[in-house]
DNA sequence: AACAACCTCAACCGCATCAGA
DNA sequence: GTCTGATGCGGTTGAGGTTGT
């Protein structure tokens, strides 16, 4: 789809932006074959696109990528989102990487406009909002709680009256041990 | 049928962090 | 230690599709 606001901006370098086309597709799948899903500068430069690196990066990582589950979220999916992002806040990366075949991107974009709502339909039942009444507690665009009328999201409740999540466990490498505790204060929330 | 309002999601932007010189 | 380019991440945008009136 192309974006008037892409449009008119003012070409640096008179690279595309927009939508993919398949012709840019196969040749930026052709150069991850030679030189790997890395230095995506060499990758933009051989391939050549007319495009930014970034752009062919996000391609790749969103599109591309073998392995990515396209279509609808599963229950299980979806639930493991909404305890993740219970558990992590925003860190869509941090969360795609405990469902393989999603993308952060994917998620987030599930997470704005289908489980901040479910949440707050939850949460305003239980502090005996009406639906109705949610919609001006929620950004329209977003699918967040407006700032304005209202203080924190739930995860940041939880970050502050329990721990700091940064501090205290990192999730950027596979650990099996940090798994496990993933795994535990899941199952934790079944019970 | 026509229009408006709303929803979805691919893509871009700005910033932070990392790595090498 | 610092500079610079590359990479990664989260927030945001807006075209196109869908639903409601």
């Amino acid at each position: 789809m192309a974006r008037i606001k892409d449009k008119q901006r003012p070409a640096k370098k008179e690279l595309n932006t927009g939508a993919w086309t398949a012709e840019e597709d196969r040749k930026l799948a052709e150069a991850i074959e030679i030189n790997g899903p890395k230095q995506w500068t060499t990758i933009t430069a051989k391939s050549g696109l007319n495009r930014c690196a970034k752009s062919c990066r996000l391609r790749w990582m969103n599109y591309l990528r073998p392995n990515i589950k396209r279509g609808n979220m599963s229950d299980q999916e979806e639930d493991l989102i909404i305890r993740l992002h219970k558990l992590l806040g925003n860190r869509w990366s941090l969360i795609a990487a405990r469902l393989p075949g999603r993308t952060d991107n994917e998620i987030k974009n599930y997470w704005n406009s289908h489980l901040s709502k479910k949440k707050f339909e939850k949460e305003g039942l239980i502090a005996g909002i009406s639906t109705k009444e949610l919609g001006s507690k929620i950004d329209k665009k977003t699918g967040e709680e407006n700032k304005a009328s209202s203080s924190s999201s739930g995860h940041m409740d939880l970050e502050k009256t329990m721990f700091d999540v940064d501090d205290f466990f990192d999730f950027s490498n596979e650990k099996p041990s940090t798994l496990e505790w993933v795994t535990k204060f899941l199952e934790f929330g079944d019970a």
